[in-house]
DNA sequence: CAGTTGACTGTTA
DNA sequence: GTAACAGCCAACT
């Protein structure tokens, strides 16, 4: 396992493994990590250490809500939309998040 | 070492 | 359906 490296640096590699047109909620990346450590992994991103090479774009709240972003959360919307993921542009929210999740295997 | 913070979650009302 | 409270973990100060 990588337990070897600190545990935001897990987070970033699990959100590279999610492909595109696919979400994740905080709650999945924490248990898949082996904990429940969603306010360590939005602690993660909110460090935002790196943009370009982990798709912080692709995660979202448990309830759907696509939460907060670096760049804006409008940047968020519009990234998901180009991946192809329906999303409730009047109320910030991911729609049929059980069929877009995207599971760890 | 203790306290605070944060892009959160779950339960209860 | 929304609101409020409590719990939780890692990193930073």
């Amino acid at each position: 396992m990588d337990s070897n490296k600190p545990f935001n640096q897990q987070c970033y590699d699990l959100l590279r493994q999610i492909p595109k047109g696919k979400v994740v909620t905080y709650a999945d990346i924490a248990h898949q990590l082996g904990g429940k450590a969603y306010q360590a992994v939005g602690n993660a991103m909110a460090n935002n250490p790196d943009v370009i090479v982990v798709p912080c774009h692709r995660v979202v709240n448990s309830n759907g809500a696509i939460g907060k972003y670096a760049l804006g959360t409008e940047k968020k919307i519009a990234l998901l939309q180009e991946e192809g993921i329906e999303l409730d542009t009047e109320k910030n929210k991911v729609l049929n998040l059980d069929k877009q999740r995207h599971t760890f295997l």
